[in-house]
DNA sequence: CAACAGGCTATACACGCGACCAGTCCGCGA
DNA sequence: TCGCGGACTGGTCGCGTGTATAGCCTGTTG
């Protein structure tokens, strides 16, 4: 039993488990080539055999739940480790090399490929702005919102979606190019986003006032809508 | 020879002719379940048999090309016909059911699937857009920029992003569906929107100011940079 | 009337995928 | 020492894809 549990350890520090070690493969893989990887191109990354994937994990399906989560976790750790760095929004810190260029790609990847999986991964990063933009409005360095939710769902979103057209236009080859390009790219792009953020682009109020206005009206679509 | 002018001519009116039907049916189908649709699913729509696409066509690259194409040239139908409708921004315009679901979806679509076919969209999307922000300028709606054309570029990605990120999450089985969760989600989103574009989320200049006094610095990058 | 041309169909092919399974090897436990 | 169990392998299967081709069927032409 315990020789076991030394197999397992002395594994777990020079090299991984089998298991871990398709994981992480499938990890580079999804990131590198997206979820159409095959489990040849795993199995060889991992220097395994195809099958053995399927004996593990028994679907491709479940193989992606587990690297969804290990990334999850890496990025979280991520996250908590670089709360040293105060830095403004979530795109500044993401575009930093800081964080691994594989689980930028891999996030990427995972919203880009749309379903359940995508709301995930949303969620996730929706609830690390919240930490931040609470701060920021405590620290009086962001405006407070109508509706904090709202905006946090909706600058998410954007921020995403941002990042995720600019890696489809670029279809990179590698993780390691695609944030070289964001950083070559960086001074065309910088500029506009804290313009955007700290004046916005409309000169005139009105628009938002009537909106709020209209907003503070009564309305009787929400009474009659259950029935 | 005038009668098969007739035929053409009738074909067209009534019923289009079989190739015309084959790109409609394509157009609807890669809106409907993204690009991966089969030939075999296509000529079903158009009812024709799946190797009348290939006779036509020659290969699915070149069938895609030619739907891009004519949803290019719908959409700047959709654009210059509704010309009478001076909307503020480009989301307002797209959100509206106007412009029909499938070109919506279309063009979504294309820019999720990234490479130069994304490009081309997104470049047209940006000359749209371009008119559009250069009329509210001159007339004092929208604030001008210190880098017009940066700006431009990312606030189509970043509009085109979200509304991509909301379409993946969404997963919608039809466009029409995927328009009408616009609708009822709209008035959680319309509120960031408006608030962002009008006011921005940092409270404080300072980030800003210290970028724009860090771009008028000379720089020795450049010059340097190719060696 | 007969022959032809082209739009159009049905079938066949090659390929790559994920899933599956019989078999091998190694190491722990009795 | 023997035997058992799990890690692991290589090959095979069915499926669905895009592509290629031989033949039918209709309308036109000499």
């Amino acid at each position: 039993m315990y020789s076991l549990l030394y197999v397992r350890i002395a594994r777990e520090v020079v090299d991984l488990t089998a298991r871990a070690r398709i994981r992480d493969a499938a990890i580079e893989c999804f990131a590198q080539s997206g979820f159409g990887a095959s489990f040849r191109t795993i199995a060889a990354h991992a220097e395994v055999s195809p099958g053995l994937i399927t004996h593990h994990f028994g679907s491709k399906e479940a193989l992606r739940e587990e690297c969804d989560a290990e990334v999850l976790r890496r990025y979280r750790d991520i996250k908590t480790n670089a709360v040293d760095a105060p830095s403004a929004h979530l795109l500044t810190e993401l575009t930093q090399p800081t964080s691994s260029p594989t689980i930028l790609v891999y996030l990427i990847r995972a919203v880009g490929a749309g379903g359940p999986g995508a709301r995930r991964f949303l969620d996730r990063l929706t609830d690390d702005m919240r930490d931040v933009m609470a701060r920021g409005v405590e620290s009086g360095l962001v405006r407070p919102s109508r509706d904090e939710e709202a905006r946090l769902r909706y600058l998410t979103y954007q921020t995403m979606g941002a990042l995720l057209v600019q890696f489809l236009v670029t279809s990179p080859a590698t993780p390691d190019e695609f944030v070289a390009t964001l950083g070559d790219a960086g001074s065309d792009v910088i500029l506009p986003i804290l313009e955007l953020a700290t004046e916005g682009y409309l000169a005139d109020r009105s628009i938002l006032d009537d909106y709020v206005r209209f907003l503070a009206e009564p309305h009787d679509d929400q009474g009659a809508s259950a029935s």
